[in-house]
DNA sequence: TAAAAATACTCCATAGGTATTTTAT
DNA sequence: ATAAAATACCTATGGAGTATTTTTA
């Protein structure tokens, strides 16, 4: 089982709160996602969803384990890409995944803490961030656009 | 190719400066490592080592990867390890997050005002769930409600 | 020539698919 | 009756091993 790929699928069957969506979205067989998972939880020893043939719940583990696998795979995806592209400073549209369940809409203001020049930041129902006025900075956007929710 | 062994292959074998010696390491044979490095090299479309048949070089691209491999390691082992130890140890106050994707309806009843502890609870739908005098908790409750099932 | 990495091949474990069953609405 | 998840079974891809070749201090 490729670790990071489980822990994809994971996070779209949390979004989608079904595994056949979930097949569906990816292109992969239903069963495919019942095996992945089944075996993700047996590597962390733990029930991540409650399962019912008709609804889907996330456990407590299952909550933490999706946050930070969230936070886990923005911050692989933008290391690698820069990585790829040999590039610094990322700027304009950036790419995030939030969960439905950690509202829909969000608006963040900000008046740069630290360094960053962060001046205004939207959520939209699409997950599309939107910032202007971005500093180059360190870290990497998707993570820092985390760091707004609280 | 499982991408976090990959990575962890690479960053034993910048520490080693040796594909054999991390092969030692890790018990696997040294064409194993060698195959794995470039696959890793091929996914990213970039060249992470120089080699010699006398010695390893980690090129730029390399030395970036392998800060970025180092925390995002450390990153996942600690949340699993996390999750392993059931250290999703629920405290504080009672906040509910349920996806709408879930469908559930969720009634909660208070007994107190403000920080007051939960009497009663009752998630309806398909289960009936009651608590009664819980302690205070920060975990979800639609999937604690899972959880009291068993 | 000695040690390390690459290559050639062989084998088998497992990831994924199809078909089916179970379960709940 | 419908839709979703689990299970059974099968197949094939690719990951790991052994043996060998190539390369350079």
């Amino acid at each position: 089982m490729d670790k990071l790929d489980a822990m994809r699928m994971f996070v779209r069957v949390v979004e989608n709160g079904s595994f056949s969506q979930t097949a569906r979205d990816v292109n992969v067989s239903q069963p495919t996602i019942s095996k992945q998972l089944a075996a993700l939880e047996l590597r962390l020893g733990t029930q991540l969803l409650a399962r019912s043939s008709r609804a889907l719940a996330v456990t407590s583990a299952g909550q933490e384990y999706y946050e930070t696998a969230v936070r886990i795979l923005a911050d692989i995806d933008a290391a690698e890409e820069k990585i790829r592209d040999g590039q610094s400073s990322p700027s304009g549209l950036v790419r995030v995944t939030l969960s439905p369940a950690f509202g829909t809409t969000l608006s963040a203001f900000r008046s740069g803490s630290g360094n960053a020049e962060l001046s205004s930041c939207e959520i939209l129902k699409n997950r599309i961030i939107h910032i202007g006025d971005v500093e180059p900075q360190e870290t990497p956007l998707a993570a820092r656009a985390f760091d707004l929710e609280h």
